[in-house]
DNA sequence: GTCTATAAGCAGATAGAC
DNA sequence: GTCTATCTGCTTATAGAC
């Protein structure tokens, strides 16, 4: 398979693979899925998957690549420039949205860690560990600042991570808890903002 | 496999698989682990592991039925009588502390969560959702008699659930973006009680 | 109760026609 | 580029000896 697909079928035919994948992935893990689950979420035969693609680890591992950079943009749109405790509590919000309207991703991604991040480590231990350092660094400026309370910062971000993807991963368990005729999600955005309002205001 | 076994090898040998599968279902999750792994986890010849349990599956479900048993303890121990603000803190604590010394149990209903618990639905709707709304109404009284700060006390507990979890089903990810050199646990412990006292002190 | 051997089915991957 | 057919290995489960 080429690096860069030329046609406009070879496009959408990937494109529609890793939406089949994204769909078995996220649902089954790794090992769960098979080919054939994927093969019929996507609309393709088993053999064309394996034409676009080495083998199912190689599609596995593209669509966590892929889907890496979207699931850390929120953390990286974080202003500097911004008023601290509204940045915060914007970002809680955004990954709160991210777990709402995209709970397979959410659910990928835990999948892979729950394993020991197999296919991910060298990300973890560079890009996301550089990014919260960096991020980590400007909530500590804007804590020495006084402009928002001093609380350890990277635990901040990853309790953020813990409340908000919480919500996507144990969708069934929320929901069983709070029983069936109430949306956990706009519960949620308020609780999550008291919270963190309570704990970051000076 | 009877119900009562009888002999002292018979009690050794389901605790020996029990263990086994403990290690490797919390590592693989159901689909991905294996006859073959648990036997040589759990020092049993697969054969063997058939003679006492029919199948992989009923192994799963025996497993995730007695240790939702030990799951629940800490929120079935929170006592009525006790000062509120120190009966949540003691909870946290003891869940962070599962955590930590019980990761592989949390991982397994992790796993188990993320797929929707097709094997214990019936438990989260029944015996998990009467406990929390015990827990909730408990929780309710408090605030109302003005002892702990008013906040929606089922997203309280859910809340306390996901940070601590968190700590054992992310644990390769907390870990890279802590460094390898500090321990998770003293500050995780540090944090959530600060975060838990500034959200309930009244 | 525990073993070796094996049945039966499924999964990932390939061959080769079109 | 896409298909049908198939190979090969792995996995659950069973048969039957000891």
């Amino acid at each position: 398979m080429s690096e860069t697909p030329r046609t406009r079928i070879q496009l959408e035919n990937r494109r529609r693979i890793m939406e089949g994948a994204l769909e078995v992935f996220s649902a089954e893990g790794f090992r769960g899925a098979t080919l054939d689950q994927i093969s019929a979420a996507s609309g393709l035969s088993k053999p064309n998957l394996l034409y676009y693609f080495p083998s199912k680890e190689a599609i596995y591992t593209r669509l966590l690549t892929e889907l890496l950079e979207i699931w850390l943009q929120p953390l990286e749109d974080m202003d500097p420039q911004g008023q601290p405790l509204e940045e915060v509590l914007r970002y809680v919000q955004r990954k709160l949205d991210m777990s709402r309207d995209m709970p397979r991703e959410s659910r990928l991604f835990a999948n892979e860690m729950l394993r020991g991040a197999p296919h991910i480590s060298e990300v973890l231990a560079g890009r996301l560990r550089e990014l919260v350092e960096a991020r980590a660094t400007l909530l500590s400026r804007w804590m020495q600042e006084g402009r928002l309370r001093q609380t350890p910062p990277d635990h901040l971000i990853i309790s953020i991570w813990a409340l908000t993807q919480h919500y996507a991963d144990f969708d069934v368990q929320v929901r069983a808890v709070l029983g069936p005729d109430r949306d956990p999600y706009p519960e949620a955005a308020g609780y999550l903002t008291t919270l963190f309002r309570d704990l970051l205001t000076p």
